[in-house]
DNA sequence: TTGTAGGCGTTATCAA
DNA sequence: TTGATAACGCCTACAA
């Protein structure tokens, strides 16, 4: 009932050959002659032979396989990049391993714990929300595990980061709100812990302020799960509504937040654009697609996942070790649609 | 420079004890004494020891992973089954390789092929829209690699399998369109080689027979590679579009092909569902938030996931051969919402 | 040109 | 209670 697949053994003695012509012949080694060569090989293809993997890679160190932490698969931005990631990793022959933190901290702790010890030979991760220490990674790290990071990083660790342009997707989304005449504009973000969110909301202050407006510290609202629990967004926009003056627009910082808010409006019989301004920061493509009700900033999530894994796999098969590390920051493309949702249910 | 990790071997070496010793010793094996158990655990702990799972592999002829094969992660449903997927393998300590095959059966071949020759355990997959023909996975099942298969599956291979009741969720899609006055009532759809193309069309016929309507086969209109191809659906639209009489309404079969059609509604500046209705089926619990102008009919795309996985993991672990095989359908759960989108660009 | 032997890290069997 | 040995499948000095 076991899957049986065929060895070198099995073909050695099939041939009456040893292991290692046999080994040899099929990685065509100059020092098997032709017609041993040709023998092996036909028997190799007759009996469909495929090389173990886990034996290979017992035998090499390496594992041929690359670990992924995000927060959650099942959110646009994500999975986009992991879209990315795979592409690229089973061109150049790696299995892509996805893990999720669920924006736990201790789940990140566990997942990178999981993938080392062996298993990966580089690690690609996002950061979750509640992370605000990363001493997991940097043990890893100097145990000599390549790391990349994309979006949510750490200037703690000296390695690979691909980001997107976050301040300025910031500022040319507030910007936008601004000159469709909103005044009152507040700000749903993530975890301050995160990079991004620091980034993000800068950009958002720039914009208020090169505009004349003051930044108000009571209209920007953080989600310290990154959005995962609905209630604490709906906390925030409740918080928000109340104030006096009412805000008379938004910019959220992420596509869970945007969707979470867009759908809590709906919920509250609040139209968009015509009672209150929406403007989502979103890195994900087809976000034109999926919020069209939604004006959004676009950013190349695809890119970042390709980028992200040749940079890695750039580290994992370098033989000496890399010194200089690359900061990449994707540019913003801004791209405005103002579709807007009617409510009427 | 690269990774070393204590083995067993270092621990023997540095007890002065045997690689069998501390190996039983460190599965609390009874037949190593108190002392020495404490001895080696304490050192174990104390250098962080880890079982290289790799080897561990190699000896058990497991690998403790799974393979999945999605058409494309980058898919709302299919991320959402992916992270139902992680959820469950990860509590029962399996790693979870991705691979895409972009609708194409080529790479869904060559995907399978690659991920069997013993690096995974067992395989979910859900059928790319190209294959028509499935010996590859016959030819895998046959060497007794465990294969569970979700939403768009096969009758050739006797093995579990999950679907959602495409049947009810497309007859009630269509119907509620009948409800809201529309007549002529277009359907937009996959490959008509996938299990879940036939199932909606029955469901969506049923409900317009039972109306009194007449099905019109001009009025549906396949897409062999499920929307990937974006001038594909637009195609069909465009003929849709130019019948007599002209669909009042259309019934798109997936998520990729209703946002596509709501994307191409919107360039030609058609309003729904003021100008076109339009009713999407999807198996994501999100779709009521991404898809603010369609009406949905959910289902569980997690579970799905889930229970893919329970499945696929009890068939691995099972010592005697399963001889029973479950076909589950998970039911609809039809969430009806009217918000319209108003194209004003 | 081919074969022998040892090892990658772990486990299982059998002997001490 | 512990240890020596072989084995999982593959690779590679080194010998023949």
């Amino acid at each position: 009932m076991k899957f049986e697949a065929i060895t070198i053994k099995d073909i050695a003695r099939a041939l009456d050959l040893s292991v290692s012509t046999v080994s040899k012949a099929l990685r065509g080694s100059h020092e098997i002659s032709d017609e041993t060569k040709r023998l092996v090989l036909a028997y190799a293809r007759e009996h469909n032979y495929k090389p173990n993997p886990i034996a290979q890679s017992l035998k090499k160190g390496l594992s041929k396989s690359i670990g992924v932490i995000v927060c959650n698969i099942d959110n646009n931005f994500f999975s986009q990049v992991i879209n990315g990631i795979e592409s690229v990793a089973r061109q150049k022959d790696y299995n892509v391993i996805i893990t999720q933190s669920q924006e736990s901290y201790e789940r990140e702790v566990a997942n990178s714990e999981h993938l080392s010890s062996r298993s990966v030979d580089g690690l690609i991760i996002s950061l979750s929300a509640e992370t605000k220490n990363v001493d997991h990674l940097i043990r890893l790290h100097q145990k000599g595990l390549p790391i990349v990071f994309f979006d949510r990083i750490t200037d703690e660790i000296p390695t690979h980061k691909v980001i997107a342009n976050n301040f300025k997707g910031a500022y040319e989304a507030t910007r936008h709100l601004i000159q469709q005449g909103f005044r009152h504009i507040a700000h749903i973000t993530s975890s301050s812990s995160l990079s991004i969110t620091l980034e993000r909301f800068e950009g958002y202050k720039k914009a208020l302020e090169d505009a004349g407006l003051k930044p108000d510290p009571r209209y920007t609202k953080l989600c310290q799960h990154g959005g995962m629990i609905p209630e604490e967004t709906r906390q925030a926009l409740t918080e928000l509504l109340q104030l006096n003056p009412q805000p008379d627009a938004i910019f959220t910082a992420s596509d869970r937040l945007s969707t979470t808010t867009l759908s809590l409006l709906r919920k509250m019989q609040i139209s968009v654009p015509d009672q209150i301004g929406l403007v989502g920061f979103t890195n994900s493509i087809s976000a034109d697609i999926f919020h069209p009700a939604l004006t959004s900033v676009v950013q190349p999530a695809l890119e970042m996942g390709t980028l992200s894994t040749e940079l890695l796999i750039q580290l994992i098969e370098s033989k000496r070790p890399v010194t200089e590390f690359k900061k990449i920051i994707l540019e913003t493309d801004l791209k405005i649609r103002d579709s807007s949702l009617r409510i009427n249910q």
